[in-house]
This record gives structure tokens, sequence and C-alpha cells, in this order.
DNA sequence: CAAGTTTTTGACCATATGGTCAATAACGTA
DNA sequence: TACGTTATTGACCATATGGTCAAAAACTTG
């Protein structure tokens, strides 16, 4: 009976990320989006609300294509998990060297979040901790491989490797091209390298 | 003869750097500033210019102090190379977890610019680049120590490191606290660890 | 084909924004 | 103490912003 919409709400949310991923939350207008989804401002007002949410809706989308993405590269069982960690990295590198200007949502969100209780910074803090849960995984199993030392946490390089490619994110907006940014990748992995072997860290500990 | 300033442009410009770190440069309001530094806007126009400028002038002195900071950790001379990365990293993973919502102003200028020839952009892989020759020189003196294997790109390291702690800080503004972030630095850590041993990559190349 | 429901359209609005102007105030010097 | 210079103040402005309203349009079903 109702009239029907002219849009994919997923096309809409998609053309919005686009825009948001270059401009930013605060720095992208109604107008931005309006030009680049199509529709008029009342028609995206009364199907996602204002800005913010709209934001929050392409925001959700990004994690769930990153989640998806990094779960596809550490999951296949054609490699051992350290190897598909190492092709994972290598592949961000690649991506982040891009030229286009965008910036994952993930990490506007948690840069443009204005406190604590923003929504946008609780769902960011999940979407870190999902990512980090995807690492996990694949790190326990390189563990259960004999490939990480036992008394490996995994927790924490599961946050370290979140670090490490938001880091590169950055560099890589920072004008480091594809080479570079591919060895870094690779002395990001040299800190699993270190893992394997039961070496005891004899270094002074220094101002902890 | 003429009559002078009633500020300090070095508080103000600190002042208004602190508005910038915690709302970000497309979302501070000329009023945001006004009231942080107590300065009329026509005074704040005239000495500066406009919110950019300001901006600009924030970033530079940020990327000063950054510097300086930096340096100093690495460069005394009470420990060796590698223990200062050490002691800077771990004292950055203090930093990161604390609860402000300060974000530095390198990374906001990273995430706002908006254009490849964007001031802002050339600024800050300027300031990218300085902060790499810091380390880089850290762990050539390393290097010399014999305490990283000779053949280790030394370039590439630094701007790992900028990676890690860009990353780190960006996971302290997602609220990982602080044990958890030094755990994540010594994970960092150990990507020298593997430097130090002649140890062959025999591992299959993924993808590359 | 008519009714009912929702979308769309485009005009409209209050507000806040970055920025400017002209008048006044403050100071050092002559 | 008067002058010249610059800083300050507060009113002012054009614009752009996010958001809203009411009327028209479009589609499905009865």
């Amino acid at each position: 009976m109702p009239r029907p919409r002219k849009f994919r709400e997923s096309d809409v949310i998609s053309s919005a990320g686009e825009v948001f991923a270059v401009r930013g939350l605060a720095a992208a207008t109604l107008d931005d989006l309006v030009r680049a989804t199509g529709l008029g401002k009342q028609s995206l007002y009364n199907a996602f609300g204002g800005k913010r949410e709209l934001f929050f809706r392409a925001l959700s989308e990004d994690r769930e294509e990153a989640t998806r993405a990094v779960s596809e590269a550490l999951g296949h069982d054609d490699a051992s998990p350290l190897e598909r960690i190492r092709g994972h990295l290598l592949t961000m590198a690649i991506e982040f060297s891009s030229s286009d200007r965008r910036v994952s949502l993930t990490t506007r969100a948690l840069v443009e979040s204005t406190g604590e209780e923003d929504p946008l910074s609780t769902a960011t803090k999940a979407g870190i901790e999902q990512l980090a849960g995807i690492y996990a995984r694949c790190l326990e199993h390189a563990r259960e491989n004999g490939d990480l030392a036992e008394d490996v946490n995994v927790q924490s390089l599961a946050l370290y490797f979140v670090a490490v490619t938001r880091g590169m994110e950055l560099l890589g907006r920072a004008g480091v091209g594809r080479g570079v940014l591919t060895a870094v990748a690779l002395d990001a992995l040299r800190a699993l390298r270190g893992q394997r072997m039961e070496e005891p860290d004899d270094r002074p500990s220094v101002q902890e």
C-alpha cells in the first residue's frame, strides 16, 4: 500500500560512508550527503534521522565490512595462522598506501567522538574489541600450532596488531608509500618471531 | 609607541591547542577559542588570522613539543639505545591511557587535512619525518652498539615506531587501559629483539 | 479506480558560524 | 601632556548549517 522507496538503504549508507570517510563527521555537511546519496534532505531525514545517525549507520556497515575482511584474511586454512597474519598485514600495507583521502570510519569515530559516553565512542570500542578478537583467535591457533610460545599474551598481541594497522593507516595518510609501508608491516611481524623462542627477557627494566 | 598586547602569543597558542586537541579542527568553534584564550574575536583574528591559521600555529607548537619530548627520551646517555626506546614506549603507554579526550594535533591534522596539497598535510608529513628521524638516529646507535643486526632497515623501523605510537594513541582513545597498553608496548618492542639474531627468514612468502 | 499510506519535493526557519568594521582604549615617546 | 600607533571591544553581517513543514506524488491493495 505505502509508496515504495526509490532507494536501497544499503546504497545510501554506503554513499554516505564514502563522504564521511573522506571528509569526516564534523566536516561533512548535510548538503554533501544529499548530493552524494541523491536523496532529498527530508528523505534522508525521515529514513535515518540526522547526520550523526547516518554516520552511525555508516560506521556499523564499515565495521562489519572490516570485520568480514579481516576474518576472511585470517580464517582460511590454506596457510599457517602466522602466514595468514603476514599476508593480511601486507595487504593492509597496500591498501593504506592508496592515495585516496579515505580514513576508516572507526578511526574517524575514535577521533571525533566527543566523550566517553558518546554512542560513537561505545560503538568504536566494541568494534576494536571485535577486531582484536579476530586477531586473538588466529594467534591462539598459532600458539596451538607451536608457532608461538606458550606464555604469549594473545590478548595484548591482538591489540598490538590493531594498533599497528591503525598506525599504518595514519602513515599511509601521511603519504608513506607502498614500499615503505610494506617494510613497516614486515617489521611489525617480527614482534611475532620474537615470541617463538623461549629466550628469557634478561634486559634490565627501564623506568617502569 | 604602540599599545602593547595583553597576552603572550605562546599562551594563546597553547590554550587554542588544548581546544583543538579535544574537539578537533572542524568541530572547534571560533567561540570555543575565544572562550579558551580569553581574547576577543578580533584580537585573535588580527594576531593570528583565522581558525586554520591558529590551528597551524598550534600544530607547530605541538610538533616541537613532541619532538623535544622524544628527543629527550631517546637522547640520554644513561642507558643503551634500545633501553631508551623501551622506556619511551612505556612512557607513551602511560600517557596514552590517560582518560582526557586529547588527541595529538599531528594525528588530528593527518585525519582532518582535506587534500594532498593542504598545508596541514605538508606540515604533518614533515612532522612525521622529523619524528622518524629521531627514532632512526637512536636505532642507528643501537646498531652501532651491536644490539641490532647489521642489515636492519633503520628507516622503516623508525617509521614502524611512529606507527606503533600512533596506534597506541588511538587504542588509548578507545579506552584501552594502562596495563594493556603497556603490554602492547612490550609486544611492539619485540620487533627489535627479532632483529638481533641473524636467523634467516625461511618462512614462505605469502601473497606479496 | 479510489483509498490509504508513505515518500518525495522544495520552500522555509532559527541559529550559529567564521569573519569584519568602526569606535575606543592603552601605551611609549617626544 | 599630547601624539601616534596598535590592541581591544562589541556590535554587526552574510552565509551556511542542521533541521522542519506542508503539500504533492506514487504505489498497492481492496
